[in-house]
DNA sequence: TTTTATTGATTGAACGTTCAATAAAAAAAT
DNA sequence: ATTTTTTTATTGAACGTTCAATCAATAAAA
């Protein structure tokens, strides 16, 4: 049933089948006829729109990655002229919200991460994504505290946000959303609290 | 050049290809053919002493969970009757000892990490170690803390060290393990420092 | 009638497993 | 001390399977 304009549909319909097929048995399993068959479609299509499989998944990463960079960036903007706190909670909620931690997306975002050990392509998307993340924060601590000590923080955060993240993806029902909210906006209260003799309880 | 009890030889030997082939390709493209070359023996002798492939990417597994758990076990059982904040440091040490945390292990571990979410079996092992590490933490924490306090605690520790490997897993220099274990006994600090008023600065 | 979109059988490459063949070592026999 | 037999360890070619990619055929829309 070939209409015009199709490609933008197809290559979201691809792109989401790809992670829902990731989320069901894997990426090692992830066959571009499953993927094929969860969006309703053909096999030989994957390389029509996206070149092979590979330029596929590339492009389910960055969506990803794009997704994410939206949702903090989101929060972000409310805020305006924020103080740090606010900017750095924003960015913690923005990393838990972000499509849900649970679900195909994040078992997709795991597999990814994995991957881009060994696959040059997938490990230049990841790096950027995380330099963005630690510019960021980083940033946001400097105008609390020296610099080597908001590096330190920023380091710090980051390795948390992955940890839960992590943590998230692999338990069963997933470590809840909400519990890794309050632990990571804990950690950071500690790391400001030295910085930030106001808000004492 | 065949001799008696090889058994115990070859099986090292094949783990330890295994890790070697996965820290160089990936898990994906690290191939019974691959893995033997390294191991500097035929394809064949994989099934013949594991099974199968699979076999033998469990028994690696199961390797790599166990000196991670001896690693922790050594340097608790130096302390005896430590202080919690002893015990818990000893905790933290163990993790990122463990043959390195950079290098073939780590990535082995991460791969096997991504896998386990649909492999039941690797699935279960991995269970099984997190259990530990947090029960661990858990009964460490609670002699200081109330129960749900210390299990707040537990939770955030465990994502913190794992956040910390995960990013020296994958950062090309692997993130520096004096960095990581300064950053996770810093937060560690932090968590005691509101139930052990003694050691302020 | 031309263009755009899609199919699905086919192809070739890669993989894990199997197993008959082989060879070294150990045991038994001379 | 040799030689023969048995056991143990290992090989690697062959097999069957699976997969991604290709492309001629097809069909709807323009």
């Amino acid at each position: 049933m070939p209409k015009v304009g199709m490609e933008p549909i197809r290559r979201q319909q691809l792109i989401q089948a790809t992670m829902a097929a990731i989320d069901e048995v894997g990426l090692a399993d992830a066959t571009v006829a499953r993927i094929a068959r969860h969006a309703g479609v053909s096999a030989g299509i994957i390389s029509h729109y996206f070149g092979g499989k590979d330029g596929l998944l590339e492009a389910t990463m960055r969506q990803i990655l794009t997704d994410l960079g939206d949702a903090v960036a989101a929060r972000r903007r409310a805020l305006a002229n924020g103080s740090p706190r606010a900017h750095l909670g924003a960015i913690i909620d923005g990393n838990f919200d972000h499509s849900q931690v649970t679900g195909p997306v994040a078992k997709t975002w795991l597999a990814f991460w994995a991957s881009s050990m060994h696959t040059p392509r997938l490990a230049r998307l990841q790096r950027v994504n995380d330099r963005r993340l630690y510019a960021n924060l980083s940033h946001q601590f400097r105008r609390l505290m020296p610099r080597e000590e908001a590096r330190h923080a920023a380091r710090g955060l980051a390795a948390m946000i992955d940890g839960l993240w992590l943590r998230g993806a692999l338990t069963p029902e997933g470590l809840a959303a909400d519990r890794a909210r309050r632990l990571a906006h804990d950690y950071l209260d500690q790391l400001l609290a030295a910085y930030e003799p106001l808000s004492e309880s």
